[in-house]
DNA sequence: GCGTTGACGAGGA
DNA sequence: GTCCTCGCCAACG
């Protein structure tokens, strides 16, 4: 297996999220083997500004489907627009039929 | 090597 | 149904 740290695998699942869905930190920690761990997966979204890679962390919400970690980005409001344009609505922060739009890592990359 | 940190989750009151 | 508390565990300083 890569040696890659947990922080790693956790960009490599967000970054295979279909445009269009979400999924929350504790189905990516559950895929992971570290459902426990499911704050570390936000942690680790943190730490994306410190790396060069391309994440969609604006597909990833905690389990209620709020938009937690929006303000961290650029701008509040960017990742609302950002998951506006992928055709989904948001609304109060939160998305509106989220269990539709929800993106389950452990199904989609079918270990 | 240890203590703190966290964009969370689940359970209990 | 909402609000509060505990646990979880890897990375950072």
């Amino acid at each position: 297996m890569d040696k890659i740290s947990f922080y790693e695998q956790v960009y490599q699942v967000v970054a295979l999220i279909p445009k269009g869905k979400v999924t929350s930190y504790g189905a990516i920690a559950a895929y992971l083997g570290t459902k426990g761990s499911s704050r570390m997966v936000g942690y680790a979204m943190n730490q994306v500004h410190s790396l060069s890679l391309n994440i969609p962390a604006h597909r990833v919400v905690n389990r209620n489907g709020l938009l937690t970690g929006k303000f961290h980005f650029e701008s509040p409001t960017k990742m609302q627009d950002q998951l506006a344009s992928e055709g989904i609505i948001v609304e109060e922060d939160k998305i509106i039929n989220f269990k539709a739009h929800f993106w389950d890592p452990a199904i989609a990359l079918a270990l």
